[in-house]
RNA sequence: GCGCCUGUCGUCAAGCGGUUAAGACCUCGGAUUGUGGUUCCGAUAUGCAUGGGUUCGAAUCCCAUCAGGCGCCCCA
């Protein structure tokens, strides 16, 4: 037998009976997203590899090791991981600085990272997400949170836990960075070795270690000083303090996590999360923060922006699975060009209409249409002959024999 | 990239060194030549992820590879 080929590690097909869910997902964010004034916008799927080198970190474990890139015609090219870069590029390249702020951008669609599936992570999963341009205060922030709760609510989803944080200005939080090393450097060689690793690379994350051995030199008073002290500026702490307010007075519960730290390197001041306890261990639905340079680091103006971006499989299992719809109709008839034309009749009219392309028997098509539809629309010959059609109702078993223009107020 | 666990029909599974590889659902056919959803019969794995090995004998034991689950790292 020829070997058949299958689906590549940590992809997934979306299936007929599943895709019903995801059409939920996108119709409500559509509707939700409008409402506060976003546009869906839609970039390619693989941009320049330097836009995510530059515009995620190269310091990030994404760019690092997960990015999928190839070559092509000499350049090099990447599958995006995410989709922020992307945004960003096309707000500078299309000149969207010249529009009247805030610009509000959402989108959806597939990404991809090089990492190892589990559950609620694969190679290529979907994301959507919204990001607002050119507003400096935290009411963009706290917008951007509150839509994110709507669109979780929209979903039915009530009782995901909203996690914020500030990680300052670049200023203070090197400030922290180096208290922190400078505190922890005497412990350094007894820290595991994944902290020795975050400590060059990316201190805060530190304190996020699992490893009891860790935890316990963290718990020291000396380093527990710095770890509880507010590391950042007036400033930074004037927009975190009026978040939480715009937050409170919005009645959006959250809990504020000092240890909450996003991965990539562009967030500055608000990083939030939304999690949920159903699933596992990367059970965080929705991340997100405010990047103040990333525009400009990419070559736009200075513009202050703020997003988030959900995972589409993460929510999928959180949701319950819709029953599917059954069909207006299901054709039954041993008259292939009968069941057509009544078929495309109803059809043009916006009925859904099915039929048996294969001439089964007449109790197997019956049998179909029970499974299927509302209503089994019998065309037999003797139908044929009067110019009518029978109208069983498989609920309730009724059937009438009547006229094609009588068969609408039925249906 | 690392650690632990798993892999038998389209699906859910029993079997744990010698069986004809249970059973259920789905699908298909029949009872039922124009009346379904109930019922009853029947069909469907020369095969146990793949490749090696141990053994008189392997779905069952061992090794490798591949895939999945959970955890770490990281992230949505």
């Amino acid at each position: 037998m020829t070997k058949i080929i299958n689906v590549i590690k940590g992809t997934h097909d979306i299936l007929p009976q599943e895709v019903e869910q995801w059409h939920i997902l996108e119709e409500n964010a559509l509707n939700t997203f409008t409402k506060y004034g976003y546009k869906e916008i839609r970039t390619p799927i693989f941009e320049a590899t330097e836009l995510f080198a530059r515009g995620v970190g190269d310091t990030t474990d994404i760019v690092n090791k997960e990015m999928y890139t190839f070559e092509k015609s000499d350049r090099s090219l990447t599958l995006r991981p995410e989709n922020t870069a992307g945004v960003v590029r096309s707000y500078i390249e299309n000149g969207m600085s010249r529009l009247s702020p805030p610009v509000k951008l959402w989108y959806k669609g597939p990404m991809f990272r090089y990492e190892r599936p589990q559950k609620g992570r694969q190679r290529q999963f979907h994301q959507v997400g919204v990001e607002m341009f050119g507003v400096k205060d935290p009411a963009a922030d706290a917008e951007v949170i509150i839509m994110a709760v709507d669109y979780l609510k929209s979903l039915g989803l009530n009782d995901l836990e909203v996690e914020i944080n500030s990680l300052g200005c670049p200023k203070c939080r090197e400030e922290f960075k180096n208290n922190l090393k400078k505190v922890l450097k005497p412990e350094f060689e007894n820290l595991c070795e994944d902290c020795k690793n975050r400590y060059e690379k990316n201190p805060l994350r530190l304190l996020d270690c699992k490893v009891e051995s860790c935890k316990a030199i963290f718990e020291k008073p000396e380093i527990q000083k710095v770890i509880q002290s507010d590391f950042i500026c007036e400033e930074c702490a004037e927009h975190f303090s009026k978040l939480k307010s715009y937050l409170d007075k919005m009645n959006i519960k959250y809990t504020v996590n000092k240890l909450l730290v996003r991965g990539l390197d562009y967030y500055n001041r608000t990083v939030f999360e939304i999690k949920s306890n159903n699933l596992g261990s990367q059970n965080a639905v929705c991340g997100g923060g405010r990047y103040d340079s990333l525009v400009k680091n990419l070559g736009g103006e200075d513009t202050p922006a703020v997003g988030w971006a959900m995972g589409m499989e993460r929510l999928n299992s959180l949701l319950t699975i819709p029953e599917t719809k059954k069909l207006n109709g299901y054709i039954v008839s041993n008259s292939p060009q009968d069941a057509l034309e009544l078929a495309c009749e109803l059809r043009n009219e916006g009925y859904n209409i099915e039929f048996d392309l294969s001439n089964k028997k007449f109790t197997k098509q019956l049998e179909k249409a029970s499974k299927v539809a509302d209503f089994a629309l019998i065309l037999g010959e003797d139908e044929i002959k009067a110019g009518k059609v029978s109208v069983k109702n498989l609920a309730t078993s009724e059937q009438k024999t009547v006229s094609r223009q009588e068969l609408r107020s039925i249906l």
